[in-house]
DNA sequence: GCTAGCACTCTACTTAATGGAGTGCTAATT
DNA sequence: AATTAGCACTCCATTAAGTAGAGTGCTAGC
């Protein structure tokens, strides 16, 4: 698959190229009579059917039946984003519309969903965005308020003002003004520090200064052991506009649908894929089958990780049918991820 | 309308009565034939041709073309619900399924996800539960935290362990220690009361008392005023199983679908019928058109409030298409509310 | 290596024909 | 007066057949 390029002259890649853009815009299956027009080479459509037959030889189009035109198959798609794409810079109205609603806001997961129902609605697919991963956060509160039978529900906020809460089993009894001390405590030492350095300073606590502790920090420290040490709500991601994909035939067959809105609604696969996305830097796309589910071989997803103070923090994206129209939806994909990262970036906290 | 039932006969009804069980069973047009033999009256088609006639004089029934059967209308399922349904006593086996899984839990709001899985599940068709209102919910711990530019993050605990937080904006500058006093100033008074009560305490406090406080407790009560004095995330609720809809038919039209799945996602609209179903108490149930809302003309909701300490804190129920086992699905929806009700009990805080 | 031409294939659409289900009406029956 | 049998009629669903159009593959000639 690798030498694809390799085996085909230009004209050939021409002609792929405009039976790609072709069949994207039209949706229809491209015949020799029309690629023959549409294609600046002037060659008669019976060259063009010898070139298509090799085409379909070498897997990169298809023809639903003998005597239809041919259509991109994902290897085709993929060669066509990869070395074909004459990507189409933004509209502008788009941007400006990005700019102004992609500005530093308040609150960062008002944002996330502001991001999410901007792709969607301007690409008119399914727009997606993962909530910022939170390793690389920073405590700056720490809270503990007792429960029934030694469960302990702790507070904690992060960065500016995100608020996580869990519930905890502590190892014994504690009151309320232990639990408050404690987070006095934990205040005092980790405030200010990233998640992971309180999480492996914690560790360390444990393993190596036990006895130097007094029982109350011992106590504190082993409740931060337990409040850090799954990353529960790591996994989420926003997701507007599913809606938008029941307008697509290609995508209408009977169960279909309801499979693509099931794996929606489960999140797992979805995040799995997400995840992939999140190693690389800069726009990622899988085409239909190249997801490695069954459920999207109809579909593309068209993502990019998004940072904050040069670190991946998430993904976002959209979902569509693999015909779509990348040459837009790539830059755009492109920079709302850009500009949803640097609308993140942590504020400057003016001190009063 | 309302003298429906006083124009006809008992063999009317009783002949309505299996036409709709019919037809719910089917999902086809009932003919004069077929209903001979169903019902237990051994009159002949011809007969029930008249009496058809008359049902669909009085709007009860309807054919959907000149020669094919009769389906109910609105206003038949109507009247069988009200009048005719013989409730099915719930299946052992999804009782004790309801049993174990709504036994009382750590979470409440992991609760309201299960409930609302289970309706799905269970029915086949979407489930939807709402939030508890809080309203009725008491003040457990209040607390704020500086933000830049006189915006202050508030959280609050409420009842056992939910936890809300908001931004609010400060008159003045105030500084993280005397944010914090001001935290374990209200905590001091507040703690324990409802939330309504102490949202009438701070409005009198502001209005008669200004003069003997000192500036401090003014200040706090400011910012608990502007903490509790709207109510946001009052309407939410959790919804699953709306994959489940796009098996039925009926429902398949087109646009349809993605209409019904677009009001999902608004939220308002669903939220708006819900809240009708918080007064009543016991099983409601709109019927297509009944609803008030295009969009679900050929769905019917089953709704019943829950409640907990005998008030009404939230409404749960199923949404599916009008031709459903209401005989099955009445029962099961208002089983579901009072589980979930005493689920949600508070649980008595044992003291440590 | 390219192209014109032709036979062939397959789809999509229209039209017609047929059977079945069910109705409404009327006249006869109880 | 209520019920029923019978009949003509309507409408749908399905099948069959025919047609036009689009497009292909192949071959022979340029």
């Amino acid at each position: 698959m690798a030498n694809n390029t390799l085996d085909l002259n230009d004209r050939s890649l021409q002609l792929l190229k405009t039976l790609v853009e072709r069949y994207i815009s039209d949706g229809q299956p491209v015949g020799s009579r029309s690629l023959s027009k549409d294609s600046a080479l002037n060659l008669s459509p019976a060259t063009i059917r010898n070139v298509m037959a090799d085409l379909e030889d070498l897997g990169l189009v298809h023809s639903p039946h003998t005597s239809a035109g041919r259509i991109p198959t994902s290897s085709g798609y993929r060669l066509f984003v990869d070395s074909l794409l004459t990507v189409k810079p933004l509209d502008n109205q788009e941007l400006s519309r990005l700019h102004h609603n992609l500005s530093a806001k308040d609150d960062d997961n008002q944002m996330i969903g502001v991001a999410s129902r901007l792709l969607a609605e301007i690409t008119q697919m399914a727009g997606i965005v993962t909530l910022p991963r939170r390793e690389l956060t920073c405590l700056r509160h720490i809270e503990f308020l007792p429960l029934s039978h030694q469960r302990v529900l702790v507070i904690f906020v992060t960065n500016e003002q995100e608020v996580h809460n869990k519930v905890i089993y502590s190892e014994k009894n504690l009151s309320a003004s232990e639990l408050q001390q404690a987070g006095a405590y934990l205040n005092s030492i980790y405030c200010g520090q990233s998640l992971d350095a309180v999480r492996s300073a914690v560790l360390k606590e444990l393993q190596v200064d036990q006895e130097r502790m007094n029982q109350a920090m011992l106590d504190a420290i082993k409740m931060a052991q337990l409040a850090f040490e799954t990353d529960d709500n790591k996994d989420d991601y926003v997701l507007t506009g599913e809606t938008n994909l029941m307008g697509f035939s290609e995508l209408s067959g009977r169960n279909h649908l309801k499979q693509i809105f099931d794996a929606f609604s489960q999140k797992q696969d979805i995040i799995h894929l997400l995840d992939q996305s999140m190693k690389a830097d800069g726009v990622q796309i899988f085409i239909g089958e190249e997801s490695g589910y069954q459920v999207f071989e109809q579909c593309s997803l068209v993502t990019s990780s998004y940072s904050v103070n040069n670190e991946v923090v998430g993904v976002l994206g959209v979902i569509g049918p693999t015909r779509m129209a990348y040459e837009k939806i790539i830059p755009f994909v492109d920079v709302t991820a850009k500009l949803l990262g640097a609308a993140l970036n942590p504020k400057t906290t003016t001190p009063s």
